[in-house]
DNA sequence: AAGTCACATCAAAAAAATTTGATAGGAAGT
DNA sequence: ACTTCCTATCAAATTTTTTTGATGTGACTT
């Protein structure tokens, strides 16, 4: 099934828990630059910027570059393709009854 | 925050093509012996039990054991608590309209 | 009770993912 | 043009995961 390795890129993009922390944060904050995701993850540079790049890569998140500054979203559409209405409280942003 | 342990656990899980193909086996065929699996797969035993043990410890399948054979099935609750409607077709046992 | 079947488990090797610290590049300020 | 800031990329080291082949276990058969 050819399918299953793009379903496998985006799982594995969230097997981690730092990713999954990211994905919070970008899920409660919107789009949020590189910097005040450092700041709140006490993340090294190049660490924080490696996990973004898995989740770039697997389409879970989206990249923004604003002048000097890069902004990262999530990909509610990927997201939601994905996971259950019962994780909306955490990684998806959606408007369904569970989320109250 | 704590539940995202267990969140990276199933997510690990499904991270591989080789168990998605299986949890995709298990959702069409129901409970399977692992010899059933075996064949189909035609993966060495020993690697197709190591998957096996993977998706059964992240309690996204569950185990029965009748006489000499070890039965596997899908753990339905737990994949309809983690993954999308849209997915239903593949990895979900379940009526949503999506599906027909 | 000896043999076989179905499967799990183990330990070592191989492969893949992650971490780290250093370097690089592009935009903005001086 | 030079410096600084923000972030990506790189290569080497480390850690984790997967593969492999061998061994172990429990249930059934003879």
């Amino acid at each position: 099934m050819k399918q299953f390795i793009e379903y496998e890129k985006q799982f594995k993009a969230l097997a981690d828990q730092k990713r999954l922390e990211i994905m919070y944060e970008l899920c409660q904050r919107g789009q949020t630059c590189v910097c005040d995701l450092s700041e709140i993850f006490s993340l090294p540079q190049s660490k924080l910027s490696y996990h973004l790049k898995i989740l770039l890569e697997a389409g879970l998140i989206t990249k923004e570059t604003k002048g000097k500054w890069n902004y990262y979203e999530l990909n509610e559409q990927s997201v939601n393709h994905l996971l259950s209405e019962e994780l909306c409280c955490i990684f998806r942003k959606s408007s369904h009854s569970c989320c109250n």
